[in-house]
DNA sequence: CATGAATGAGAGTTCATTCAT
DNA sequence: AATGAATGAACTCTCATTCAT
């Protein structure tokens, strides 16, 4: 019950924790790990007894990321039985991860603009994961004859680009209004407000017009 | 009789041409003034000579890409008398020069996901002046009844974010093609289609009902 | 039910024979605690339990290998009563102690060169005894009229130098023999046949030409 | 004529001097580039500006060294075209290089115990070229008669192995001869003398018995 | 305009050693 | 007796930057 120092799981967890804030903050390269063990309250070496190496500690915290969020997205994905209630899901959890996890887009932003630089193989599978799940509930919903025909991988992009960009720059576009008031940068919009924009949105692209049926004149 | 190389222009462009294929692939504290000097053929101590410092040689890269996206995209503005026209101009200029300058969207993708670390001031005029831009033409739309109600910033980011993150990762979703057949990563994917399909989608959410006029009853 | 090993009898020894192979391989400085805890399958710490540090671990191994060759020696010579034969018995036993221990001439060799840095004292009174013996024999040989007067240090370098480097050197002369086959480099001879010519060539160089006694002309 | 600083020959030099100097007192692993930078009175980057890292270093002093003693006895085997005077040549030009090169010695001798670990190619090459010179003295001379048959490698080491412990433990054998008065560990003698006895021994051994014509009875 | 030489300040990593259990 | 956790001090190597020519 005491404090417990030396409980490696506590130390480990406290270590990653503080080096996804760093890497998300500063970037892979300009965080030291000198700053992580600064932060983490713990002498650098350990970081190496534990993790090997900067690399290793990086991996174990994209892998910790992405494997929450493949489970978040899939347990949310259950919900419904009708695609649209799947993509609501799927944008809803994704938009509230990324505010669980602050660092998350940014370093998924950076990861893509690399070209998976750093620990591709675990992070690329994560990804294609992700994908995987919207890809299925757009073909689900076009066999169902309720979803146009769309590029799947332009919809994914447009979500989590979309949703990355606007969480990432949220210091910055609070700094756009007061330099030009007459613009709308979006700076105080809520990620519930901009999640359920972002999904009117997308279903405006997907959902077949069916003014057909609705139009029974007279 | 001197060393003397042919122009201060010349050898200058050569450096920021080189500076930004390698800022682009490697970021920026990864790339080196050695990689810049060995890759330009020129003497490290001349970058110095030329632009103070990396960060002066980075802002000059930076400033370069921004100044000639937006002057671009200004121009092709001027096209059309109509929203529609606009937005499809902006669309596409955009994606065309993500074709011509490979490394300006991962440059863009890093800055924004940065809190603008690096040389913030005119980078950050800049991309403002582009989102000026977009809504500018949304609000003209409204205004004329032909757009329904947005948020720009959510249409300016689902286009930036989209087109940024295709391009940036043309070779990792080729790699998952190979990984998984039965996914269609859009590996093929030329920029015109991608524009294109953009902005189709992107009409889909902007552009009124027009069922109004259709039915006509009786 | 504790985790108790055997003995500490036998996993001291399990480590001092480790170590003992590993610094003949890589060096003292290059040898690493981890390095022999790995090798000898206990835990890192227990080799400061039992050897206090690093030096007090090389001491204890480079005492063992000290106090056995001379033992051996001290041994081996009481089997003649003459200089030729206990000449014999030097290079003989020098010779298979450095088979069987195949470790100790690269140890030697390096502490030789080393101005004895590491642990002098015991080891330094152990190497005057050997050579204190190789000098004795000489001594007597002397005196008894049939070695001629020598240099006995130079001798004793002679002996040691080349049993120790042709030891050391084995995979090295192999090799050379593949580079260049026209060069005898013993690298099949055996350490017998090595202290056989080894013997020959000392004898030759202290036995007192007795032409004398066998040219009784006329 | 200026005191010149920034002359990259001369500081290239003096590192490799310092260094050379260093590596045979400490050995490689002890020795480390601070130590050799400060000893030469330059930055430690400098050295690796220069040298590309501590191996690089390295190579450079051994090559250095390696050259030279290989050159030199190549030179003074010119001298006579009797295999006995080559071999005195041999051995006194030998003898006297690790006189002039103090820290040869010990740096061989650490580098054949090593199994070449470090940069292994070119002065893999330089050694065999000195074992080559005396090989084919010792060839010569057994073609001619006037050499008994002998093992090259093991006359090769003999003289190595002899002079270059004698140079190394130099120091060594001073303070033995303070602990033991009755031992004569050769602490005087100079490296002439060592030569000139050495030679004598080796000579010993090679010479084939001439007895034959010296025996004219009556 | 242009360059090779030189440097100071770190950054990542290693390692002997100790602590707490 | 034995171990995993933790640390301090170094060490190799890098890099932005400046100097002297």
């Amino acid at each position: 019950m005491a404090k417990q120092k030396r409980d490696a799981k506590v130390t480990k967890a406290k270590i990653i924790q503080n080096a996804m804030k760093l890497f998300s903050q500063k970037g892979y390269d300009a965080t030291t790990a000198d700053d992580i063990a600064r932060e983490s309250d713990v002498n650098k070496a350990l970081i190496y007894y534990y993790f090997k190496n900067k690399a290793g500690l990086y991996a174990n915290v994209m892998s910790g990321l992405f494997l929450a969020i493949r489970e978040e997205i899939a347990e949310a994905d259950k919900c419904c039985d009708n695609p649209f209630g799947e993509l609501k899901a799927f944008i809803d959890t994704y938009a509230r991860y990324a505010k669980k996890e602050p660092f998350f887009p940014a370093l998924l932003l950076r990861e893509l603009s690399d070209n998976g630089a750093h620990i591709p193989d675990m992070m690329f599978v994560s990804m294609l994961n992700l994908f995987s799940l919207l890809s299925d509930i757009l073909k689900r919903g076009e066999a169902q004859g309720i979803f146009k025909k769309s590029t799947p991988m332009i919809i994914h992009f447009m979500i989590l680009g979309t949703i990355n960009l606007l969480v990432t720059t949220g210091p910055l576009r609070k700094k756009a209004m007061e330099v030009d008031v007459t613009l709308d940068t979006c700076s105080e919009c809520s990620i519930d407000e901009i999640a359920q924009t972002l999904y009117t949105n997308i279903k405006q692209i997907l959902e077949v017009p069916n003014n057909a049926k609705n139009i029974t004149c007279a």
